[in-house]
Formats: structure tokens, sequence, C-alpha cells
DNA sequence: CTTTAGCACTCGAACGATAAGAGTGCTAAC
DNA sequence: GTTAGCACTCTTATCGTTCGAGTGCTAAAG
């Protein structure tokens, strides 16, 4: 028994009733609040027995409705998608309130988008900070703070890729870390982190008397990308408006995936193309999330440099609205981030 | 009818029993869990009797067993604070093991402090970074990070205040741009941020030529202390583990209290002498905290500077070991950020 | 061959009554 | 002042019943 033209019809019928609802949802209901061409019950019926069978529904029990499998949900994404994901002006203008600002850091910008995107979905928000692949160096700088440590600065094509604190040896003067600065940046502008590394290493055989200093800010570079602590979440509280969470101790242990840095990155993982990537229940891979749906999408700033955005919330997610949300957001954002960059 | 030594003794056991169960404790319970002199149900029965009408206990209805009011765990923490707050060596250790790594920046000693008090007490933690009153300024960088931004760091006593990205001339090049560091550090070096702000506005008469740039520091410097978004939040989902946050809604709002910066703030606002704050339901003086507490307490680094850390749960909470936790970390969070200090 | 009306059947949710148990308050005795 | 005993209260759990939503099937109509 193929899918046919109806029966699409009728499954999708029973999403959105449910998406909206959360309760089983019958028969009667469909053939009455949607028009499916003014079919009977016992007709929908049929179609709905054979959705069953075909793995698009289930049935919590014999005499309640049927509420949508992660199948369906499938199939309803990938209908979403074919058609056009764009938002309308009055919720794009609710998003852009949220950034009436002038520019900021990129952290208060990763920040107010995802609350941006929590307030306006409803659902719980996650934004990663752009990250540079490929970035090149432009600028180094060692700023003194104490006698004994000096701050880095790596500058790059997207402003500021790393700050990390380093000790030196105490001798060191402000003007001779200046003068190492200047050393560094004439040597190392134009180059990549990985073209960087290597030349730091001969570097530091070249000017011996400053190798201290030079192998701690090797180390510094070679742990650069080990600790982007930027990813903001937003209306993690969101998620206790559903039925589905009511349950402290499910919703405990969603909360608490976002709480670990691991799990979340894995979560929200997207492909690196412009559409979307989107976890239905188990496909989150993770127990915990086994009732949650992840709709995430990377956002591009210049060629190789990559942000993610995204949305978790029940299986049973208004991907309708969500998915035009994020769509623009990941405009706006790769805009904001372009010329309002650090 | 006064409170006597007995009384005080049964409340305590009471009020110990309820943290532990969440469950009205009975007067039975009471003469037999914990010793209090081999006295009978009965004779605990009178005094708990009296204790209702001392507005100490509650009865939630007439054939349940009694849970203590707001006032029986003021009095409660009364007691605890007048004895010792020592941590227990094996519970420091639990501590310290959150912070085996190398130093780092204050954003992120400042969460780890969180998810360490977090994951010790099974509390909701939240750690505010040092804020410095009268700090005086060591040392000014501006780093240049595009055509026409640059990055101000502003080293003071405590390590790094301030980082705001600058929009300056396009004419500048790094070399105006360290000559104009140079000036500033030289000029306003020792000086507080009060004084510097004068300083700048007069210098700024005297080097008209760098006018500008000497404008947008000026305001960066205002705004200096309007931006500490650094306030950091450990365990979120434990709220979720007590009996009291197993409805949905009332969880909900908690949570979102922890989302809204200024609430946040407000609930933590601690008391600038030494000892701790504790708020105790009502007291929290917010209608979605009324059944929690809060305790907190400000740490110094320097004479002037200080941070705030803090622990939310519910009125139930195991106070007498939130206390020693935050007692012991507010010192080791002193000692981490003075020396280990960005 | 498809659709629909009709009807029996199923199963959970809601309700009410009952029983069990925990805890109190009071009284009378120690 | 303390305690044993007992009646009383009130909640919680349990069980059976009812109610209703919804299904599946059949037979008739289109």
């Amino acid at each position: 028994m193929p899918m046919d033209e109806r029966k699409t019809r009728i499954l999708m019928a029973i999403i959105d009733d449910y998406i909206m609802t959360a309760m089983p949802v019958g028969s009667r209901t469909i053939s009455k609040k949607h028009d499916i061409g003014g079919l009977s019950s016992a007709t929908i019926r049929n179609e709905m027995s054979d959705l069953e069978e075909l793995g698009y529904l289930d049935q919590p029990h014999t005499s309640a409705g049927r509420i949508p499998s992660a199948r369906a949900y499938r199939l309803y994404v990938e209908n979403l998608l074919r058609g056009s994901t764009e938002l309308p002006p009055d919720e794009a203008m609710r998003l852009r309130v949220h950034f009436d600002r002038r520019a900021r850091q990129v952290e208060d910008v990763i920040q107010s988008a995802a609350q941006a995107i929590s307030d306006v979905t409803r659902y719980t928000a996650v934004v990663t900070a752009p990250k540079a692949q490929h970035v090149r160096i432009r600028y180094v700088q060692l700023v003194p703070v104490s006698e004994t440590a000096a701050l880095l600065i790596l500058v790059t094509d997207l402003g500021i890729l790393k700050d990390a604190v380093l000790r030196v040896d105490g001798g060191l003067t402000p003007d001779h870390l200046h003068e190492i600065s200047k050393m560094l940046t004439e040597q190392l502008a134009g180059m990549t982190l990985d073209e960087a590394r290597e030349k730091i290493i001969r570097i530091s055989e070249a000017f011996h008397e400053h190798r201290a200093v030079l192998r701690t800010v090797l180390a510094a570079v070679e742990h650069s990308d080990a600790d982007h602590k930027d990813i903001m979440i937003g209306g993690r509280s969101n998620l206790l408006h559903y039925p589905e969470y009511s349950d402290a101790e499910k919703a405990r242990a969603v909360l608490s995936v976002l709480e670990t840095r691991d799990k979340l990155i894995r979560l929200m993982q997207a492909a690196p193309k412009m559409a979307f990537t989107i976890r239905i229940g188990d496909e989150t891979g993770m127990p915990e999330t086994s009732d949650c749906s992840v709709v995430s999408m990377t956002y591009r700033i210049g060629d190789d440099t990559t942000g993610t955005i995204g949305v978790i919330g029940p299986t049973r997610m208004q991907y309708a609205r969500v998915i035009p949300v994020l769509d623009y957001m990941s405009k706006a954002l790769a805009e904001l981030l372009r010329d309002g960059g650090t």
C-alpha cells in the first residue's frame, strides 16, 4: 500500500493538530477541524489505520487517537523544507527588536541572538560564536598585566581570536614585551594558526633569549581552539512550558544536557552547508533527549568561518515556525558580525 | 510561654528531619529517630503544639505532621552561624578537584567555582566576578583589531578590568596606537577610574590630534562598570531534584529568575561584610522565589574589590552544609583570583 | 471500488466509596 | 511534668463503576 496524496494531507493535518495540542488526535477531530475535502470520520479512520501500518502514526493505546511517529515528523519537515522558509515581516520585527543597541562584543551579539530566538519561538535556543577554521593572523600583542603575567592578544581577520594569560619571566619589562610583540607580528602576520605554530618553533631557536616566553605563546596558540567558551543559551526555562517535560526527572535530564558542554556541542552540530539539520527524537543520539527535537543550522561569516544556531524542544516542535526564524537569524547574525564585528 | 532549651532542641530535630525528607514530621519520628533524652511522643506532641503557637511550625492539615516555618529556619541558621563554619577536609577536597587546571581567565575561574559549588551542594550556585570599586590603573594598551577598530585593554591592580572594542579613525597605524597607549599609561598609571576620567578629559585638550580616540576611550571607561556580564551559574538542573519543584510551573518561575540578569543580581546581593546573607522564602523579595532560600556572601580580593557567591535552593536547604562550602569557597576564590589573577 | 453510517468493543480518565495509616489532641493515670 | 491510651481527623491508596472518546468492522449506499 503506497503513500498517496490524500494520506499525506491527512497525516499533515494530524501532525499540525498534535503539535498544537499535545493530545492524541482522533479521526473525528480531523474530519471536523481540518477540512480534508469533507471526508467522514470513518474514511479518515481507514486512512489512519493505513498510516499506522506504514509507520507514520503510533497509538498510545487502543482507544486513544493517534500520535505522529518520528518518521512522520521526518516527512513533515522534508515537506516544509521544500517550501519557502521566509519569515513573515511581523515576526522578523520581533526578532530585530532584540538588536537595537549599539554594536558590542561578539559574546553579546551571540547572547542576544539566543535570547531573541528563544523569545520568539518559545523554545530553548543555542547559539555558538563563529569559529574560524583557517583564519589568518593579523596582529600579535603581549600586554603586561603583572610582574609575572602577560595577556596574549591574537588579532585575526575576524577579530580577537584568543586572549590567554601567560606566565612570563620576571625580568621582562613592558618595553621588552612590546618588542617581542612587534617581532611576532612581523613574523606571523598573514599566517594561519597551523603555519604560525611551526614558525614559532623556528623563531624560538633564533631568539633563544626569549625562548621561555615564546614557548608559552606556542602553548597558548596550540590550545587556541580548545577553549572557545562561547556558546550561549537562551530561554532554558521555556522547556518547562511543554507538558512533555512536566515530569521533573525528564526535564532535569534535558536541562543537564544543556549544562554539559560536550553534549551540547554534539547536539547542535550542524551540517556545514547552508541547509538545516534536523534531529528528531532518537536521532539526537542521546538517551536524555530521545523525546526532543533539535533544529540547527550553520551561519557563515566570510568564507571559512561559521557558527551554529539552533533550537531544542519537544519532538512535536513547531518546525514551520522555527525554520524561518533560524533562517532569518542566520542571515541577520552573519550581517551583524561581519560589520559590527569585533 | 517562652522558648526554652528543650523546645529549641526539638525544633532543630524537626528541621533536620524535614530538610532531609521533605515530609511533614510527626511526634513519633522525633522521639524515635532523634534522641531527645528519651521523651515520649506525647511530650514531644505537647511541645510541638507550643512551637506551633510560637510560630515556628506549620501544620499542612490537622492530621499531618508539622513543617518548619520561615521563622524556624531563621532561628536555625542563626544557631548555625554561631558555631563553626569550617568545611570538613573531604568536602574541601571535592571542591578543590574542580580547580586542578592551570591558571585561566577570571571568567573560567568564576564558572568553575559555580560548577564546584553546585556539584558539592547539589543546589544551584551563582558566582559573580570580582568588581573593582577603587582599583588603580596600571597599564593601558590599545590593540588594533582592524582598520577602524581597536581593543582597549585596561590593566589594573586586579588584572584586566575591561576589554572593549573601540571604533577609531582610519588613519591610525599600530604604531600610533602604541604611542597613545604609552602616553596613556604614563599619564594614568596609579589612578582610580574616577581620577582617570577627569584626567582623560584634560589630556584630550592637550593632545587634540588624538581627541577622537581619547573621547572613545573616555566613553569606554565611563561605561566600564555597566557591563560586567560576568555572572556564572552552575547546576541549574539541580533545582529539579527537589520535590518542591516537581511542579513544572514553579520550577519554570524560578529558572526564569535565573535567566533575568536584574532579578538574579537582586537575589544574590550580599551584605558587604564578611558574614553570610541568608534570605528565606519571602525574604528573597520575589514572588517567584517565595519558596526558595538564598545563601550568599561576598568574597574579597584586595581592599575594595568584592564579588559574590551564593546558592539557591528550596527553603528546607541544607544550610549546615552550604554555609561551610561557601565559606571555604570564598577564601579559595579570593586566593585563586589574587595570585592566579589574570 | 470507494465512501459512509452504524454499532459493538476497548481502554483510559474521572468519580465515589471504602479502607488503611499516620498523626493529633485530650484525658487520666503515674 | 510526663506518658499511655484512645477517639478523632484527615490524607492517601485502592477498588469498582461509570462515562466517553475513539477505534475496527460490517454492511449498505454511491
